[in-house]
DNA sequence: CCCCAATAGTTAGTTGCCTAATCACCAAGA
DNA sequence: TCTTGGTGATTAGGCAACTAACTATTGGGG
C-alpha cells in the first residue's frame, strides 16, 4: 500500500497547479484545477478502498456490482443489458461473467427467445454472498458519509451532479 | 463508448439502494448509499474523460501525470521518487517510463550516486508534449466547474474533503 | 571487515477496463 | 428466397494498476 506517504500523496498541490499555469503564461483559475484534481483522487481512492473491501469476499468492484445488479434483476439478465446498466463493455462483461462463474456464483444459459444470446443468472451460492457481504458493505458506505450532516449531504450531491454535468459537456464535443 | 443510454449509466439509483436495504432487513440510510455511489461513479467517470482527453495527445493520464511531475521537479527524478508522488507502485512507473521512452519523451540514465539507481529525464520531446497539451489541459479543467460559482468551488472542496477522511478512517482499520 | 538487512529497479503474473475483429444468428427488403 | 445489415457474445491484444519475487547494490552492526 506504498506504506502512507507522509501528506497525501497523488493530490496535487495547489502550488504545483500554479507553477504549472505560470510556465506557460496561462490564465487559469489554480482553484477549478484543484477541484477537478481532488475530484479525481477521491474517486480513485474510494474506488481502491472499495476494492480491498470486496477483496476480503473473494470479489472485486466490479464482481460486487454485477452481482447486485443481477440479484436487483431477479436474478437473471443478459450480458448485454448488464454491460447497459454497469457502464462497461460487454467485453468486460464476459470477463467478469467468466470468474464468476469460475467461482460458482453466477451460471451462464442459452436464450430462450434468441439464439445468439445467453443470459446470466445468479446462483444460490451468489445470493449467499451478496448476503454475507451487505452488512458491512452498507455500515461502509454510511461511516463513509458520516462526517457530513443531510443537508451537506444534499449539497454535496446538488454540486456533484453539476461537476458530472461539465464532464458530460467536455465529453460531448 | 456504449452508446450513451438514456439516463445515468452506472449511476445506481436511491430506488435501487432503497430496495437493497429492505432486502437484507438492514438500517442504512439510502441517502448515504447514493453520496458514495455517485461520488465512486463522478470519480471513475472524470478519469475516463481525461483518458480520452490524453489520448488524443498519444498519452494516458498517467504517463501524463508522470511527466508533468517530472517538469515541476527540474525535469529529472529516481523512479522510487516518481512512484512516492505519483502515489503508485514502483513497478507501475516501470511500466509507464517504458512506454514514455518508446515514445521518446523521457530518457533513462544510471544514477551516479548509487549504483543501483536510475534517474529518469525529460526529453526535449517530452516538454514539447507538455507545452502541446497544457492550453487545452487547463482550459478542460476550468470548463469543468464552470457551472459552480467560487464559493460553491469552496464549500465542494470542504465537503469532498471530509468525505475524503472518511474514506481515510474506513482505510485505516 | 564482512555479512545481512534494507532499498532500487525490474520481471512475472493477475485483474479490470478498453477497442477491434470475429462468429453466430436474426430480421427486413429486393 | 436470398442477401445484407445489425446485434449478441466471445476472443485477441493493449494499457494501467497491483502484489510477489528476484537481482543488484548499499550501508550499518557485530
Amino acid at each position: 500500500m506504498t506504506q502512507r506517504p507522509e501528506a497525501d500523496p497523488a493530490a496535487p498541490s495547489l502550488d504545483q497547479a500554479r507553477r504549472q499555469i505560470a510556465r506557460y503564461g496561462l490564465t487559469a483559475d489554480p482553484q477549478a484545477f484543484l477541484v477537478a484534481a481532488r475530484l479525481m483522487t477521491a474517486g480513485a481512492r474510494l474506488g481502491q478502498a472499495g476494492e480491498v473491501h470486496f477483496g476480503r469476499f473473494g470479489l472485486s468492484t466490479g464482481r460486487y456490482r454485477l452481482l447486485a445488479d443481477l440479484e436487483d434483476h431477479g436474478g437473471e439478465k443478459s450480458p448485454s443489458q448488464l454491460a447497459a446498466t454497469l457502464g462497461v463493455s460487454r467485453a468486460t462483461v464476459t470477463g467478469l461473467v467468466d470468474g464468476l462463474e469460475r467461482e460458482g456464483l453466477v451460471a451462464r444459459r442459452p436464450s430462450t427467445e434468441d439464439g445468439r444470446g445467453n443470459v446470466v443468472i445468479l446462483t444460490a451460492r451468489g445470493a449467499d454472498k451478496l448476503r454475507e457481504l451487505a452488512p458491512e458493505h452498507f455500515a461502509r458506505m454510511q461511516a463513509l458519509v458520516g462526517g457530513l450532516t443531510v443537508e451537506e449531504r444534499s449539497t454535496f450531491l446538488d454540486l456533484l451532479a453539476r461537476v458530472v454535468a461539465g464532464i458530460d459537456a467536455l465529453t460531448e464535443d
